[in-house]
DNA sequence: TCAGATCACCGC
DNA sequence: AAACGCGGTGATCTGA
């Protein structure tokens, strides 16, 4: 982990901040102006509705407009440390129902994210020297072996909605240069599959299946044809939340399903895919046992506190303390491994640049995708490098399928 | 004026 | 009592 992984990662990283990201200012400028314009729009409607102006940005003075003096009804949802209502995103979509202004608190929030945390914080942080943005990146940043990246953080630029993604389009290359992106397919569950050894899991990833419809079917019984997209989307929370640990109540409340029906499709998961069921057991009775976790190259995350007691008592923990640790353990053996994967990619596709004596060069790294900046005639040779290089950093039961694309900017390749 | 807590929300 | 893992940032609010 240390010689092949951590250590030479050190020099390319410190390539990637020196080498930084060409970020269009005016694209930005003018998108601001646009925004600041609609902003205000929409600030007034609320005012409006509200019948008196207040601001907008702070929830305890929202609170009081739509539940003291508009009369809403509450959901029941409460913030976490002071535990009074709530007025985050899935409520006021729920209040949507009762009258016009949550709806328009939303469009709010959206436009006030954007401008406040992008479109007006990264011009100022374009380095005038050379017109480019240079993060930091945190080599082991996350507890699970992911790096982070701050000042500006660019590992979590909008690509959601239409408006956020505008936002990526001002990420550009250099003149004569286009911008080569690969990234993972659904390498967090692949490394499930691989880690679980599940014949089922990795039948589906062998054939290459879409892998939430045949989850889907698979789960239900219904043929894979007639999967319908809502269908379809909840087999895909599923899938994602068995990697988190999810719980039967968080599903149901996600997905619009009763208690019962959720219950009766997370057995159903664990019906079809029994050795993940087997594996998530193995991880806690191992992490029960030694205290520690280990991702498929070997890096540990610690845990003392999960050591079983003699008595088996907790080991002065709570359930749900407990229980938030052994999630966290499950998980750090799959987002772990997915960092000591791309990792690996990382240090031998840099080599693989020098080698072969390309300008080619990595900007960015956002978990499973790696943003290269290439002259545009190496961009054939360094499509083939890159999916060759990551395709090959780790062995498993399952492909490791990559999706290459060039273009423009940071929007035009997803 | 500043630091820290809180809420909210962006990404994988 | 809590309920889905890993991060970073901005606005507001509070208190020094």
């Amino acid at each position: 982990m240390f010689d092949e992984i951590e250590a030479p990662l050190v020099r390319v990283l410190e390539e990637m901040e020196a080498t930084g990201i060409r970020v269009d200012g005016a694209m930005l400028e003018a998108m601001g102006r646009d925004l600041r314009a609609e902003l205000e729009r929409v600030e007034r409607e609320i005012h409006d509705l509200a019948g008196h102006p207040f601001n907008v940005n702070s929830p305890q003075q929202l609170r009081k407009v739509l539940f003291d003096e508009l009369g809403l009804v509450p959901s029941g949802r409460r913030t976490q440390k002071t535990r009074v209502h709530s007025t985050g995103q899935e409520v006021l979509e729920a209040l949507a129902a009762q009258h016009p202004l949550p709806a328009r608190v939303l469009e709010y929030r959206e436009l006030s994210k954007l401008l406040g945390t992008w479109v007006e914080a990264l011009p100022k942080l374009i380095d005038p020297e050379d017109g480019r943005v240079h993060t930091r990146f945190h080599q082991l940043g996350a507890a699970t072996g992911r790096l982070s990246s701050s000042d500006p953080n660019l590992q979590n630029i909008p690509i959601r909605t239409p408006l956020g993604r505008r936002i990526r389009e001002a990420f550009v290359p250099e003149p004569g240069w286009l911008f080569v992106s690969a990234d993972y397919s659904q390498m967090e569950l692949r490394i499930l599959a691989h880690l679980s050894g599940d014949p089922e899991l990795i039948r589906a990833f062998s054939e290459g299946r879409d892998i939430h419809a045949y989850t889907a079917a698979a789960v239900t019984g219904i043929p894979l044809e007639e999967v319908t997209p809502e269908l379809r989307a909840r087999a895909k929370a599923v899938n994602f939340g068995i990697i988190y640990g999810m719980s039967e109540f968080r599903l149901a409340r996600e997905q619009g399903m009763s208690r019962d029906e959720a219950r009766a499709f997370i057995t159903a998961y664990f019906e079809r895919y029994g050795k993940v069921r087997e594996y998530i057991d193995g991880v806690i009775a191992h992490v029960a046992r030694h205290g520690e976790v280990r991702t498929l190259f070997g890096r540990r995350r610690s845990f003392p506190e999960l050591i079983a007691t003699e008595d088996g008592t907790r080991g002065g923990l709570s359930r749900p303390q407990r229980e938030a640790l052994v999630r966290q353990a499950v998980n750090a053996t799959v987002q772990g491994s997915g960092a000591d994967i791309i990792k690996l990619a990382m240090v031998r596709l840099h080599a693989r640049f020098r080698d072969q004596g390309l300008a080619a060069r990595m900007v960015l790294q956002v978990h499973d995708e790696l943003l290269v900046e290439v002259p545009a005639g190496e961009v054939a040779q360094v499509e083939r490098h890159v999916r060759e290089v990551m395709e090959s950093a780790a062995r498993l039961a399952v492909p490791l399928a990559v999706d290459v694309r060039s273009g423009p900017n940071w929007s035009a390749v997803h």
